[in-house]
DNA sequence: TTGAAAGCGCTAACAT
DNA sequence: ATGTTAGCGCTTTCAA
């Protein structure tokens, strides 16, 4: 009969786990005073130390945790923001997470995240939200772009933090990295080694976007160098190295005469675009030269190895996540958007570099 | 004042969120109507249709939406799994997570990941996890291994799922794939080719661990093929690019005649090694063959492209999923492991290959 | 067909 | 120094 029951979830046997109640009569205490003793609060409220012990081994003993549930109905508070992002798999996320995570953590909060992989699933996912399950959010994604979506999410009185994309206005702070003079920089540095016919591959989630920032800067650097844009250099492709292949291969495919150089979305599709341009032949730099966009350790370890724009990704995490503690935690917060500077990290994929 | 307040977190004058209280007073209803209606029970319970109506019009205008914390209190659960990894930023964990995801929202569970770098903040995590904040986990990790974790969150009535590492015991259901057997195919594979010095590149997590699976199919091959274990054939490295170049340079450096092939613990240790052994002069596959691990995209882009043991991932994801939410559903919970078989993909990294 | 009431487990203000 | 109490917001019987 057991043994049945123990392959349904529904068993109507299952032991209740131990409640706070269970710890304060083991311990033969109040139940406030278990609440006071676990959250730290004990000796300040005057508690004699043989309590809290024997509150604190009682709690041991029954395997007891105060539950999440119970604990944030009533302090009105997780202590857990959540991260919003499109960009698991990709390296860059995982090294702006980290930086994020250990700052939370140092301030006593947890971190989930939560993917989100088209702009659908990511508004889906912020209004589920709204249902106070985190107290803050980070956003990496266009959420600011979706009319009234960040305004539910303050009324319902959660922090919020945009990363990378800062939308229209600038009620939502916003930390992020200079995009635009990132695109200046890869295309200038492209423009500098002589090359004439640069093409850029995106992100297809950016075709259609009000901005998009590099190839903003793609277009300032070609202006600044009078050279006029030509739309038949630029592909768009899925954010992956297959896109980028993908991308590529449209670009060669495509009605402009062949580009001598690429500027890449970022370093995983700059690795696909690499890829493709072997398969066809085209050897790296010195047929095509190929600048990436993140400074991952991925595009360290191409071959050749990735010229790139390398961002202050654990810069970026920090920050955003002190952003929103600093609002949850009442400290003045700093609105508007901090913008971080990038760098050109010159390897060899497009010549005139270090040597390999 | 008012701006300036707007600045502080603890602004006092913060309009508190609409509560189901303020919808059913704005529909002329009970509180229990507005519940009703909200989770759909309403037309089963007999309301009328202007009823719920008004009902659902009057949450609308208040961005009603009940509370998580409240909610989950009264229900004694959440409605979300987690999934516990160290793997954020490998392309393989964002495969599986993809599939798992599908199949928890098609049975209306939310999914939240949490991030655990070392076996310490999965541990740790772990531990958090027992407060009842998910109802159910997906556990890509070691966690099996410290005695007595899973038990808490069993005592909890927590359901639980490991991926890829099945612990001692089979007390917990687990989705795996054919590791060892993926070992033996990677280096039959080598072996076949006519290698003779196969080296194995492993995750240094996997150092001191009970099992390793890899390693225990690259030894069952190499035993096979009466070709005697070599330790300074196998270098560990973390699990990255720069790991396995770093593992790679090793190996080179070490003790050991040079290694004729390389098995790598995953894709992207084998990218890693492969630029090593670029930046050696050593040619793939013409002076050293390079086998990876996983089927990411990240191979199948590299140059050459990366000979692999492909698995499932789509698969191990979806059944991680549904094993764990029949357990939550009261299903019969299929316990023990189910192993999903894995194949070779057999690209250019080895030579022996379909042409590039 | 609708409303009233109880209580999930916890915390914090208050009273001893 | 300790215990008592009220109530967070929601769901779900049960009674009308």
């Amino acid at each position: 009969m057991s043994s049945v029951l123990s392959l349904l979830g529904s068993d109507p046997a299952a032991p209740r786990p131990a409640t706070g109640r269970h710890v304060a009569e083991l311990a033969g205490v109040s139940r406030s005073a278990v609440s006071l003793v676990l959250s730290g609060a004990a000796t300040q409220h005057g508690l004699s130390q043989a309590t809290q012990d024997r509150v604190r081994s009682a709690a041991q003993v029954l395997g007891y945790m105060p539950d999440h549930a119970a604990s944030s109905l009533r302090r009105r508070c997780t202590n857990t923001i959540t991260f919003v992002t499109a960009e698991l798999g990709n390296r860059y996320f995982a090294d702006v997470l980290a930086a994020a995570e250990d700052a939370a953590y140092a301030r006593g909060y947890a971190v989930n995240i939560v993917s989100a992989r088209t702009q659908r699933d990511e508004a889906n996912a912020i209004r589920r939200l709204c249902n106070g399950a985190a107290d803050g959010l980070i956003i990496h994604g266009a959420a600011s772009r979706v009319p009234g979506l960040l305004d539910r999410l303050r009324a319902r009185g959660i922090a919020c933090v945009l990363l990378q994309d800062p939308g229209d206005d600038g009620a939502v702070p916003c930390v992020r990295a200079d995009i635009e003079g990132g695109g200046v920089l890869a295309t200038w540095h492209l423009l500098r080694l002589g090359n004439q016919r640069i093409a850029h591959i995106t992100d297809q989630r950016m075709v259609g976007q009000a901005v998009n920032e590099r190839l903003q800067g793609y277009r300032r650097a070609l202006a600044d160098a009078d050279i006029p844009f030509d739309p038949a250099l630029v592909a768009a492709g899925e954010n992956s190295p297959a896109g980028g292949a993908a991308a590529l291969r449209a670009l060669m495919a495509g009605p402009a005469s062949r580009p001598d150089a690429v500027f890449a979305f970022n370093d995983q599709m700059a690795f696909g675009a690499m890829h493709a341009l072997a398969l066809l032949g085209l050897r790296v730099p010195q047929d095509v030269a190929v600048v990436g966009f993140d400074g991952t350790d991925l595009g360290a370890h191409a071959t050749p190895a990735l010229t790139t724009i390398d961002h202050p990704r654990q810069d970026l995490g920090r920050l955003a996540a002190d952003a929103v503690l600093d609002q949850l935690q009442g400290r003045v917060c700093p609105s508007g958007n901090r913008v971080l500077p990038v760098r050109l990290l010159v390897r060899q994929s497009c010549g005139g570099g270090p040597a390999a």
